[in-house]
RNA sequence: GUGCCCGUAGCUCAAUUGGAUAGAGCAUCUGACUACGAAUCAGAAGGUUGGGAGUUCGACUCUCUCCGGGCACGCCA
């Protein structure tokens, strides 16, 4: 077991050993959730925990106090060479190099299959599912890659998920896209003629209406096949992208005459839904606007400020009510949870269709809605205007072209998905460390370069043969017991990070460990003693190399997740 | 008007979910290469975490309030 989860585990009996004694019902420390650190400082020690900070409330005495007692038996341990309480009631722990080098070792040993201990689950997750309008813009694929490598995360961590994209093949979007290519098919694809303002402008559909100006086909024909070649560009990008979803989840199938007609009785049944007039909406200014009776949902029964539609006056469907036919669709196949991401201008949305799923259901429905903040393209140091509306948006295709499929994934994912990104293209086409993902790479490429100059001269024993943990111990130098660190938290990183759907942590984890290393090599640079090969010492070589070795992988399976490419030279 | 999100160094972002003296990169200044890959490294400087109040051993993090920015509030998706 490496050190965070061993050594939680030792805390925790001891806690548990104290509170015995105490006559505090042992269930109490169910509750507690302490923390193992690495030390914020040299003079800290190794890790350190709040654990008697946390602990003192339970057990009803100071933290101080109670830090004491467990410290008492915590010195016992035999790789811990000193252990500190400070002020509040920190406990500072520190280790003999010895405790790093079984560590490093064990980390070899298990090569990277990490035990995460996470009880596995049946997830499904839902990502992009943009109509198909159009191409994908930079927006759609902040979704695309922040779904994809939550998956990736997610399935890492032992849970068992389905990718899937809910096409929505129905509705006004998609009246509006066929209008469009009738419009330019009526006239013979002259497109001199000014496409009206209510159809899609833009080149794109232009070179759609194209393709089928000699096909003649019949009209619902016609429909199908635009979609069809739509979605097929939108899976193009998305294979570029490396993004794969398993299902592919039609709106107009889902929505079944059947489908809908059980809906609407279920919901009449259960007093959630009525035929009614909704209120004029505040943002609407339109003076034709009139209120028309339509099929309504109890919003207001769930805090909304109105009812909402769910059947609209001429009979279609809404967004909503098929986005409720869907999420039941989930909930019938059994999901554990459903995690959606969705733009974060869908975010009045999340809480009328978690109001709607949890009052349909008995049974209790975990659904969790991630939102994406927006996404602006920077180039010269100014932002790219971009109007969907006018057609004259910048495809994501555009950008992949620029910059490459890394770039996206990297900045997608490296910043939190609350905040909004500014994408400086011009960064990318940098090869140094402003590029943070050249930077990471690079780090790579060394540690390959070094291996494989290892094996030229001592042989490929010399790398690929590790007996014992004897071989390691020549690693005394500060700085590689905090590679050493970094490498065994990594699994801990990945965890936290499936916990909380927060891929950024794994970025930011990789860009400190190749800051850590190409810090540490350059360390041979000034002292030769540093170097991590030594013609004339096998014994440091051997360790540092494996030192390498275990950096190395770390770094691979990071990008690996990330889906990022990892080169052995650049 | 109502609701939600954001506000951290000049710029772009972190902060192990309430922990110790708030950390990185860029930009600026200074230094290190006939190289285990300098596409790199070391150092300096840069902060009242938007303002104010509260909660407690302890707040960037939680609560309240104000300011600024963004996004929504449809019979679009």
């Amino acid at each position: 077991m490496l050190y965070h989860d061993s050594l939680k585990t030792k805390l925790y009996k001891i806690l548990e050993k104290i509170t015995s004694k105490q006559k505090v019902e042992l269930s109490t420390l169910d509750n507690i959730d302490f923390s193992i650190d690495n030390s914020p400082k040299k003079e800290f020690g190794d890790l350190s925990t709040n654990i008697a900070m946390v602990g003192c409330k339970f057990l009803k005495i100071s933290p101080i106090e109670l830090a004491e007692k467990i410290v008492i038996d915590l010195k016992h341990e035999n790789q811990i060479k000193k252990v500190e309480i400070v002020k509040p009631g920190f406990i500072n722990i520190f280790f003999y190099n010895s405790f790093w080098h079984d560590q490093l070792y064990e980390y070899l040993n298990i090569k990277r299959n990490f035990n995460y201990n996470v009880e596995s689950k049946k997830i499904c997750l839902e990502y992009v599912s943009a109509n198909p309008t159009g191409l994908m813009h930079i927006g759609h694929a902040r979704g695309a890659v922040l779904g994809d490598t939550l998956s990736s995360i997610l399935k890492e961590v032992g849970h068992e998920v389905t990718d899937e994209y809910y096409i929505n093949d129905a509705g006004e979007q998609i009246n509006k896209l066929l209008d469009t290519i009738n419009f330019y098919l009526k006239n013979k694809c002259n497109f001199d003629v000014k496409t009206p303002d209510s159809l899609y402008p833009g080149d794109y559909l232009k070179e759609i209406a194209k393709i089928f100006f000699n096909q003649s086909l019949k009209q619902t024909k016609l429909n199908e096949q635009v979609i069809k070649k739509i979605l097929g560009d939108i899976k193009d990008d998305l294979k570029t992208l490396k993004v794969n979803h398993k299902n592919f989840i039609s709106e107009k199938k889902l929505s079944s005459m059947q489908r809908v007609n059980n809906l609407k009785k279920k919901l009449i049944d259960m007093k959630l839904a009525y035929y009614g007039f909704q209120e004029t909406p505040k943002n609407i200014q339109d003076e034709k606007w009139e209120k028309k009776e339509q099929f309504l949902f109890c919003s207001k029964k769930f805090g909304d400020d109105s009812d909402r539609a769910l059947i609209k006056p001429n009979g279609n469907l809404t967004y909503f009510m098929s986005d409720i036919i869907y999420h039941q669709n989930k909930v019938e196949r059994n999901f554990d949870v459903l995690i959606n991401i969705w733009g974060v201008d869908h975010f009045g949305y999340v809480k009328r269709l978690k109001n709607a799923i949890k009052a349909i259901n008995k049974k209790e429905v975990n659904i969790q809605i991630k939102l994406t903040a927006m996404v602006n393209l920077l180039k010269n140091n100014t932002k790219m205007k971009m109007s969907k509306r006018a057609g004259t948006y910048i495809t994501m295709r555009e950008v992949l072209k620029e910059v490459g499929t890394d770039a996206i994934r990297y900045t997608m994912i490296s910043r939190n998905a609350d905040k909004k990104i500014d994408f400086d293209l011009d960064v990318f086409l940098h090869k140094n460390k402003d590029n943070p993902v050249f930077y990471i790479q690079y780090a790579h490429a060394r540690c390959s370069s070094i291996i494989k100059i290892a094996k030229e001269k001592f042989g490929d024993e010399f790398v690929s043969n590790l007996k014992n943990v004897t071989n390691l111990t020549e690693l005394q130098i500060y700085e590689e017991k905090q590679i050493i660190k970094q490498v065994c938290s990594f699994y801990n990183v990945i965890k936290s990070s499936a916990q909380s759907f927060e891929p950024h942590r794994i970025s930011n984890f990789l860009f400190e460990l190749a800051k850590t290393f190409h810090s540490y090599w350059a360390l041979g640079n000034i002292d030769e003693s540093k170097r991590i090969l030594i013609e004339d010492d096998l014994i440091v070589s051997k360790s540092r190399i494996h030192l390498i070795v275990a950096v190395k992988s770390i770094i691979k399976k990071g990008l690996d997740l990330l889906k990022i490419d990892c080169p052995e030279n650049m």
